[in-house]
DNA sequence: TCTGGGGTCCTAGGACCC
DNA sequence: TCTGGGGTCCTAGGACCC
């Protein structure tokens, strides 16, 4: 008899990612209090442990950073998102030498599947500090590494080998005796858990929930009543449930988003309007670059919030294409025409942004084929795929979405759990054209 | 004149992540 | 004076359609 193998996730980290990056160029930042500064120098979206250290929280605004940093000589770099890009891609090339699978979860974090390559504890936290060698010694980026049994227990564990020293910059929770994971996590405020946030981890503490060991150890049918399907999956990862597997291709976005905040604020039209092109330029080149096609178009414009005695205005408008399209031209033209439904002169303007959505990997020309056929048999087809889809799935578990404006078929399941696609000529044939 | 239920799309906003 | 940008998922109300 086979056993289920279970899961093992490695999850790799570089410790404060861009402000490493900069000292990677530049070792005279080492040791020192250094921040990255977002666009226009606005806040500190990176902190060395220096910094950490001083209490100056993610995102914290610069200018009232002034002070702190004259005290303690903080140095404050404006960003380079393009080395930092780079740097990323070496990381992962170094992670792939060790697994062939790979997720690449954001610009400065993966999982690697650990999956049936060494059973032995050991070998697994050994591997963990060969990892962390190779990467500081090919990129000189620090890691850390973080292995379990479900990717929220890996999160967890990368959290512990950042702040418990003893760890060495590897935590293996595999290899720990259960009793002595139940007292650390005992130890670890439960806003930690990946995916509670503040609200959250309010509602839970009202509850009586303050650790991660108390959320482990609450009821997950409890949990869903409260907080729905995707806090009840959490518990369960945190027990060592894998409900998550490796997403190794990154699937197509489903929105692509260009946006940006003014250096100064904005009057006139015409300035809207070039930054509005500009963001689509943008937007339109990462729609082609996963070779989607976009079916409308949403604008959205607004003033300042923290300026609280300007008169406030914020408005946003989603503008159909008439066919589903990747050209600049096409959507610059749909963006520029919702822009001037909703501008309104006499406000100062502070954001503007783009955003493309209903895409599709459909062109054109499929789309009308399909509308065709759709026309003929409409309540055939749809009865059809509904079938078809619930024999696959369970009774009842799928509804369609929609399926007009697309060659595509959407069907979502009722759990909200990812969408299933697919396309008309997957359908059975007794429904097909 | 009164009354309905199903559905989609849009706008807006909240919560979370990095 | 000065407060990021890019994502995902979920909810809710109103307009509009049949």
């Amino acid at each position: 008899m086979v056993q289920a193998e279970s899961q093992v996730f490695a999850l790799v980290d570089v410790n404060n990612f861009y402000v490493s990056c900069e000292r990677a160029f530049n070792p005279g930042l080492r040791g020192k209090p250094v921040v990255v500064l977002s666009n226009n120098d606005g806040c500190a979206v990176a902190r060395s442990s220096e910094v950490k250290a001083l209490g100056v929280a993610m995102g914290a605004p610069w200018f009232m950073l002034k002070d702190l940093a004259k005290q303690h000589g903080i140095i404050a770099l404006s960003s380079n998102y393009t080395l930092y890009g780079d740097m990323s891609n070496r990381v992962m090339e170094i992670l792939r030498t060790f697994s062939p699978n790979v997720e690449v979860y954001s610009i400065d974090e993966s999982f690697v599947s650990l999956n049936g390559m060494d059973a032995m504890w050991q070998q697994r936290a050994q591997l963990g500090q060969k990892i962390r060698k190779q990467v500081l010694q090919w990129t000189a980026l620090p890691v850390c590494v973080g292995i379990s049994t479900s990717k929220t227990l890996a999160k967890m564990a990368n959290h512990i080998a950042k702040k418990q020293p003893r760890f060495q910059g590897v935590c293996d929770l595999t290899s720990l005796a259960p009793a002595d994971v139940d007292t650390i996590l005992a130890g670890i405020d439960v806003g930690e858990v990946w995916g509670v946030g503040r609200r959250i981890s309010e509602k839970l503490r009202a509850m009586g929930i303050n650790t991660v060991q108390d959320l482990r150890t609450a009821s997950p049918k409890g949990l869903r009543q409260h907080f729905g399907v995707v806090m009840e999956r959490t518990c369960e990862e945190l027990r060592g449930v894998s409900c998550m597997g490796l997403q190794e291709v990154a699937p197509a976005r489903q929105e692509i988003i260009s946006s940006k905040s003014f250096g100064e604020l904005v009057f006139e039209f015409s300035e809207l309007e070039e930054a509005v092109s500009q963001y689509m330029t943008r937007a339109a080149e990462k729609l082609r670059g996963q070779q989607s096609y976009c079916n409308s178009v949403n604008v959205f414009i607004h003033t300042d919030p923290f300026r609280l005695k300007d008169r406030q205005y914020s408005r946003s408008i989603t503008v159909p294409m008439q066919d589903p399209s990747n050209d600049t031209r096409d959507l610059v033209r749909a963006a520029i025409m919702g822009l001037k439904r909703i501008y309104r002169p006499g406000y100062k303007y502070k954001k503007a942004g783009v955003v493309l959505m209903g895409l599709s990997r459909e062109s054109t020309k499929q789309g009308t084929l399909f509308e065709e056929s759709w026309n003929m048999q409409t309540s055939a087809a749809v009865m059809g795929a509904l079938d078809a889809l619930n024999k696959r799935f369970g009774r009842d578990t799928v509804k369609i979405a929609s399926a007009a404006s697309s060659a595509r078929w959407t069907a979502k399941f009722e759990n909200k759990t990812p969408h299933y696609t697919t396309d008309w000529g997957q359908l059975p044939t007794a429904f097909a054209r």
